[in-house]
DNA sequence: GAGCACTGC
């Protein structure tokens, strides 16, 4: 039986940073309009002239708030008796009909303003509520960007963009960033109904609507837009000076996404610089944070205003001295390492702030969520909103354990036996297998408990689990069973589990870094930063008080890093950089980062953008890199792309195929059990192409696409993800549809052209791999090994690979991983000869 | 003979 193993507590009370708030709202009942018609308001006879919407309306499909949390897509098009305007207008409808759809829209628009004024007490309720006026007054006149910190379920998020939405400066739209697609569309769907609004293209009067990947609805009156920060990105190509906003609400910037890296950087020069593409409109910024990191972001705005003030001497003079920007600003403080790329096991945890802390003496309490000392500027304001969160009571381990699975399962069993229902366990792992390991012992144990115990129910949680399983998590534990809930970081920010009042924190976490060095991913556990540790530590008290074990002792959290490192110091850069060069950044390295990557990374990034051609000598962009930057792919898979529409390759359609299998998750299912194993190899050998891994994605998607029957069937026959396949053809239509309007593809095929043999086929496809991926080329040694051509490391054919156990004189390969060893995943089988080459166009 | 955390365009 376990035993006690926490002796120490603490019951920590001290204010500490907050939690992301990850969206699962908890009241949106959707009114049931997809029956009706869409004719809320008499139209001035001006309807859109196209579309503005690839999908009529998901708030027309059942939706409830759990599943908001989870559904990992948005939802699908379909047909849902929506009848566009125009296509009423033109119909010459009866007057009874007319009387119809007037009496339709009158019970419609009665049940909006009904629900809208039921949800008002609710929405005072709010923390934020109270700070409205402040808000409101932080952005009016010279002030123009706003810093506000708030807790989770202090409604930021849906009351910020309706407090600015009446004010003077606010003509135009406001924009407000998410880092994730059910965050953006959950969240507008509850500030149109607290608004008394329809949702999106869903009615030409609405005022809010949503934008992310594949699915975007708004309207020609849309006041308040949500949007993933990607897609942002991605209207700035078009217009740098974001004409059509009034306000961008950045939204969860703590998470310190590279998106929003370069979104505040973007912002920063927009709103500190001459403004001249605005027409005098002004631009809001509004920066929220679930975490008092307001310091550097105070820095990080400040220090715009500063250097304009160089350039534009009659402009600023309203700038506190005492914080005084200077250069090392622009340098890190969160106290990265530069000596990963050696060590990556050296003590990561051990942090210095010695990097630019001696500048900050007086107001160096960053890791305090107390309000810093004065942070004044005419231009910037904060505010600070108080959260809702029950008090946590945190226990440390007396002893640190090497084997956390064995001390989160005693832990679990010592909650069990000594804490009264209701109260779920949320134990935090770092992935699948130390999930299942769990999980298999949590239930072994269980068996031996006694009768008069509550029972058991251990649930696992982690991406790569299908849907239904995942949904588990949602359902009520069977009377007198205890859940518990075991997840990856999944459970962090991007899933909330309800009912959990005890977390149980193993301290580490499965993180990848890209390593420039080598030019690969390092995919590895590592110990959590001090702020992921309240995060998790919060789940426990979002419905009651709530208790956090955490197997490590208080002498290991204090020696944590106290932030997670920022996503743009431990990525591969070129897609960033880019990104910054199509939108008109020449000089990247004087670009406004919050974090500064270090100046190799940079140089690693520049390089790979030069060999792919996406960058001319002199650094500036090509047209292929403009190309490549439309794309919604790295920059190696977009150059592949642009190969394959050389009219000597011609081989698009297949590499659109490829690609679209590269950019979504894998499509073979693991099996665990040898049976199953066994069968899935026979039902895919028609797929397995002796090419490699690449052809054998392109035969799957060629013939899961030519299924017209039974798709769903299709895939479990040959044991592959039907979720993957949808995603692959969405991502599909994506690409052909981008391609054609790059001109990379014509409508009509060339029906003159020589129709290419299989083999020339194949080998124009190898041939586009290898122009994007010639750095991912290895040969084949005399002692069996394979060695990459440019770095001469030695790597091996990773197991999932269809080339597995084969030798062939040359391989390029699309990705390469670090895990226990250097693995080559997503292999080709090429010619020596041909990488010879391709190397030697390069130099 | 391994086993991939999580997002996003």
């Amino acid at each position: 039986m376990p035993e006690r193993v926490h002796t120490r507590f603490n019951g920590e009370s001290r204010p500490e940073r907050f939690p992301p708030k990850s969206v699962t709202l908890q009241d949106h009942s959707t009114p049931p309009q997809g029956k009706k018609r869409k004719r809320a308001e008499k139209l001035p006879n001006s309807p859109p002239s196209k579309p503005h919407s690839t999908n009529p309306g998901p708030n027309t499909l059942p939706h409830s708030p759990k599943n908001s949390a989870i559904v990992g897509n948005a939802p699908r098009n379909q047909a849902n008796g929506v009848i566009p305007d125009r296509q009423l207008n033109s119909n010459g409808r009866t007057p009874s009909n007319a009387r119809r759809d007037n009496k339709d829209m009158k019970a419609q628009y009665g049940h909006l303003i009904k629900r809208r004024d039921a949800l008002l007490p609710a929405r005072k309720a709010l923390p934020i509520w109270s700070h409205a006026a402040e808000i409101k007054e932080g952005l009016r006149g010279p002030k123009d960007v706003m810093l506000l910190v708030g807790e989770t379920g202090s409604g930021k998020s849906t009351q910020v963009p309706q407090f600015l939405l009446d004010e003077p400066w606010c003509k135009g739209c406001i924009a407000i960033t998410q880092p994730r697609r059910v965050a953006a569309i959950s969240l507008a769907r509850r500030v149109a109904e607290e608004m008394g609004s329809l949702l999106g293209s869903s009615s030409p009067s609405s005022k809010v609507g949503y934008s992310v990947r594949f699915d975007n609805s708004t309207s020609p009156n849309t006041r308040i837009k949500f949007l993933t920060e990607g897609m942002l990105l991605q209207e700035m190509l078009r217009d740098p000076w974001l004409k059509q906003y009034s306000a961008v609400i950045v939204d969860e910037v703590h998470e310190r996404s590279v998106n929003v890296d370069l979104l505040l950087g973007f912002l920063r020069n927009l709103v500190t610089g001459d403004k001249k593409g605005r027409k005098g409109m002004p631009l809001k910024v509004v920066v929220m944070s679930a975490t008092a990191d307001t310091e550097s972001l105070f820095k990080f705005f400040n220090a715009g205003y500063q250097g304009r003030k160089s350039e534009h001497s009659q402009i600023s003079n309203g700038i506190d001295r005492k914080l005084d920007r200077t250069e090392d600003s622009e340098s890190s403080w969160s106290g990265i390492s530069s000596s990963e790329d050696e060590k990556p096991k050296a003590k990561s945890s051990k942090i210095t702030q010695t990097n630019g802390s001696l500048k900050l003496k007086a107001n160096s309490n960053v890791n305090n969520s107390a309000e810093p000392a004065a942070l004044v500027s005419k231009f910037i304001s904060t505010c600070y909103i108080e959260g809702r969160q029950y008090p946590v009571k945190i226990l440390y381990l007396p002893e640190p354990t090497q084997d956390f699975v064995e001390a989160a399962l005693k832990s679990i069993f010592q909650i069990h036996y000594k804490e009264p229902l209701p109260g779920d366990v949320l134990v935090f792992l770092t992935g699948q297998d130390t999930v299942e390991a769990l999980e298999r012992l949590v239930n072994e144990y269980a068996l031996g408990m006694d009768a008069d115990v509550p029972k058991i129910l251990a649930l696992p949680l982690f991406a790569a689990l299908p849907q239904s399983a995942q949904q588990k998590i949602f359902h009520p534990a069977p009377p007198k069973t205890r859940k518990i809930i075991l997840a990856t970081n999944i459970a962090e920010t991007s899933v909330t589990v309800p009912g959990v009042r005890y977390v149980v924190d193993s301290g580490k976490v499965k993180i990848k870094q890209f390593r420039n060095r080598l030019g690969l991913d390092s995919l590895l556990v590592k110990p959590i930063s001090q702020s992921a540790a309240i995060q998790r530590k919060g789940r426990a008290g979002r419905e009651a008080p709530g208790q956090c074990y955490r197997l490590y002792t208080e002498k290991d959290y204090l020696e944590l890093q106290p932030r997670t490192t920022p996503e743009i110091l431990r990525c591969d850069l070129s897609h960033a950089i880019l990104t910054m060069k199509a939108r008109g950044v020449e000089d990247v390295v004087g670009f406004p980062f919050l974090d500064p990557p270090t100046r190799e990374g940079l140089e690693k990034a520049l390089l790979l953008l030069l060999q792919l051609g996406a960058l001319s000598d002199t650094g500036e962009i090509s047209d292929i890199g403009l190309k490549i930057a439309k794309l919604p792919l790295t920059p190696t898979l977009g150059r592949v792309l642009v190969e394959a529409a050389d009219p000597e390759r011609d081989c698009l359609l297949e590499i659109i195929d490829i690609i679209s299998c590269l950019s979504v998750e894998n499509i073979f299912l693991n099996l665990i059990t040898e049976e199953k194993k066994e069968d899935a190899e026979v039902a895919r050998q028609e797929l397995y192409r002796r090419e490699g891994d690449h052809l054998t994605l392109l035969a799957t998607v060629q013939a899961y696409a030519s299924e017209h029957t039974d798709r769903k069937a299709w895939a479990e026959k040959h044991y592959v993800s039907h979720r993957a396949m949808q995603n692959i053809m969405d991502v599909r239509k994506q690409l052909r549809q981008q391609c054609t309007q790059l001109k990379l593809l014509s409508q009509s095929v060339d029906m003159s052209a020589a129709p290419q043999s299989s083999q020339a086929r194949s080998n124009n496809i190898l041939h586009c791999l290898l122009r994007g991926f010639a750095a991912n080329t290895a040969r084949l040694m005399p002692d069996g090994s394979y060695r990459t051509l440019l770095g001469n490391q030695t790597v091996a054919i990773h197991p999932s690979s269809v080339l597995f156990g084969r030798k062939t004189e040359a391989i390029v390969f699309s990705e390469f991983v670090f895990t226990n060893k250097s693995y080559a995943r997503g292999v080709s089988a090429v010619q020596l000869d041909w990488v010879g080459e391709v190397l030697a166009s390069l130099s």
